[in-house]
DNA sequence: ATTTAATAAAGAAAAATATCTTTATTAAAT
DNA sequence: ATTTAATAAAGATATTTTTCTTTATTAAAT
């Protein structure tokens, strides 16, 4: 934990490590389950075997949020679901929106699961003629055109590229001039943003190699 | 690197690390850019910068798949690409059956890229009377009933999970039987496989997660 | 031919992450 | 009331991954 000269925690100090982030989606969706199936206190020894992880490694990650378990009880289940929704940001709104409005897209804004993360598509661009006028699960599509000198600053923070990968770096820097802060990036390129705003990439790829590598360790293995 | 008693490399020993194997496809869809764009020879450090990564990680990456380059030149693209393809496996044929006709499911079976990567969905199943009999982008929905005690083990060595979180695990059960070796989960829960299985997750909720808590630790250096 | 600068490659160090160990707590069993 | 066993929490260790450093190579410039 960094310490400035006064001795007051820095800012910076606050940052948890990315992969016990990642890992909370899980605890959260777990819990959810465990809550609907009417369990009131869950351990994090016994959270561990669920989600087939370190059990200590459950505890910090738990830490992390603020919340405390009691020994020989656990954690509150109702309770711990609210921390990490609260720790996640998954009960506050999120708007966003989506450019590229092909069969990812699409997939993306007819998404059910984004609403248990507060997340919401609230428009879609694309330059399709055919797309352009419609709207999918009541999300209406627009003109990308009529929106490149878009003026003044949104107040839509998260912008979603399922374009494909040749056009989304300028749709990147389009999203840039728009004030867009996070920029999840689904097609397969390394974008170049600002450092101020943040960029989470979902390459497919890279899933899809680790598993044919693993395959092939398998198979010589054999 | 693990020895075994007689001082042998242990087949072990030719794990690649998972962030390397990650990083890989970045690599491979940067080089074919470049090399549609005409480019001869390309160096790390210049691989580098495009990626936004560091130097010695693309020549130590690069090392792993048996690539040599020369000092002041770099790497030949185009033995490259086909270096890294032979490695990832994407020059090989990968065939797949996905479970789940949903809006995702829909998506990656429609998704062009992955014939990019050597993957093909063969099949598809689902429980929807609506689906059954239908194809999409010409592959087949069946009616996943049909298939629950499909005798004998299959060739087919990569099973998808698109389905809800409710009915993934019995789903990955069923795959299990039917002799799948690599489970590609989309569904936000753990699945419990023999170790023999291999389990890829490719979690939405992780990745927004991570967006969500670099706005906020933005939001707080304000 | 010699020098120079860019680079691959190998090795060392640092940072990040995960796992293991110990201690203190506390609900339940005795 | 006392003991026991399960557990959270804190700390230490080990592992993994990344970054830094050094060395050797080689194409281009002199």
């Amino acid at each position: 934990m960094e310490k400035s000269v006064l001795g007051v925690e820095k800012r910076k100090s606050v940052a948890v490590p990315e992969p016990a982030i990642r890992r909370m989606p899980s605890y959260l969706t777990l819990l959810r389950q465990l809550r609907n199936d009417g369990l009131e206190y869950i351990s994090a020894p016994r959270l561990a075997v669920h989600l087939d992880i370190d059990p200590t490694q459950v505890v910090k990650d738990l830490a992390y949020t603020g919340a405390t378990g009691r020994p020989r009880i656990g954690y509150v289940v109702a309770d711990l679901i609210e921390i990490l929704e609260e720790f996640l940001g998954f009960n506050r709104k999120h708007e966003a929106f989506i450019i590229g409005v092909g069969f990812l897209g699409s997939a993306l804004i007819q998404y059910q699961g984004f609403r248990e993360a507060g997340m919401k598509i609230v428009a879609a661009f694309d330059t399709d003629k055919k797309k352009i006028g419609t709207d999918i699960a009541g999300v209406p599509v627009f003109d990308l055109a009529k929106f490149r000198d878009l003026a003044g600053r949104l107040h839509i923070t998260i912008g979603i590229i399922t374009t494909p990968a040749a056009s989304a770096q300028q749709i990147a820097d389009l999203m840039v001039g728009w004030g867009i802060k996070a920029i999840w990036n689904f097609a397969p390129v390394s974008l170049k943003v600002p450092s101020h705003v943040i960029v989470q990439n979902t390459h497919i790829y890279s899933n899809l190699a680790v598993i044919l590598n693993k395959l092939e360790q398998l198979k010589k293995a054999e």
